[in-house]
DNA sequence: GTTGAAACACCCTCAAT
DNA sequence: ATTGAGGGTGTTTCAAC
């Protein structure tokens, strides 16, 4: 496993908080000088801990108000289905998250979309293609907390 | 609503996929000027479309290997109940993102955590403090897409 | 780990078109 | 909207401690 000190987790929390802050904030906010902090921020950088940095938007700002997660049921389960599910999953924009479950149910898909028309259209392409035994939509009608930092272990 | 055209689309996906470019390199790949580009981006900040630049994370190198989906139905329902049940939720940094959803159940929680044992100190902690009539646990057993980029409808 | 310095790129503003 | 230019800031790499 990589080392992964306390100042490097302090810096994680931070850039997570806020990825625009200068490295000179960065190093005051750890302790660090900021050649140091540069170096250790190049050091996760490398290693692929940090994969990036990425814009944040206000989904309900341009539009996007509605989020569904569905739960499917698959009927098949072979290799071969298995990545051609995966490559039509991929076309379809409006998902923004797949995990493989287990339990009751095999995929927990997360949607964001305009209005029930949007998502409609997200149902109608994603069975179209696919042989899906169940589907089921929970729809948010609230959203509490999101994009929460990774809490560093 | 606010007017966000074509090219304010162009930047905000171009941003989304990647929040480290320069302004110049933004402005590039939208057809701008660098400085016509920075007044729009400063636009589109300051309405708050876009809400801030973030470092995200690879968790499995940061040790954090399971995701689990809380879905819970609760007891209570009253307004002084669920604002304590939200800042007992804040509380706990493995909590990633809450939804209140419509249908059999009340909330969608995600979880992001090291192990099955820091799930269930999660799970403890939630139950400890507040009133739920059930919750279940969907874990993931693979994650296939994650972080996608918002689509601009 | 630290400071200091130098070279360079970037950000932001302004003036002119 | 554009180009060009300038000052200030941030990044990256040194050398020395």
């Amino acid at each position: 496993m990589i080392d992964i000190d306390a100042i490097d987790r302090k810096i994680l929390t931070v850039l997570q908080r806020d990825g625009a802050l200068s490295q000179r904030d960065v190093a005051a906010e750890v302790g660090l000088s900021q050649n140091a902090c540069w170096r250790r921020i190049k050091r996760l950088t490398e290693l692929g801990v940090i994969e990036g940095f990425h814009a944040r938007l206000n989904s309900d700002l341009i539009g996007l108000d509605l989020t569904v997660f569905m739960m499917i049921r698959t009927r098949q389960h072979s290799e071969g289905w298995m990545r051609d599910f995966r490559k039509h999953l991929a076309t379809i924009p409006e998902i923004v998250e797949v995990h493989r479950i287990g339990g009751d149910w095999d995929y927990l898909i997360k949607v964001v979309t305009t209005s029930m028309a949007g998502y409609d259209q997200v149902y109608q392409r994603l069975t179209a293609k696919v042989d899906l035994e169940t589907v089921t939509g929970l729809f948010a009608m609230e959203t509490i907390l999101e994009n929460q930092p990774l809490h560093m272990p």
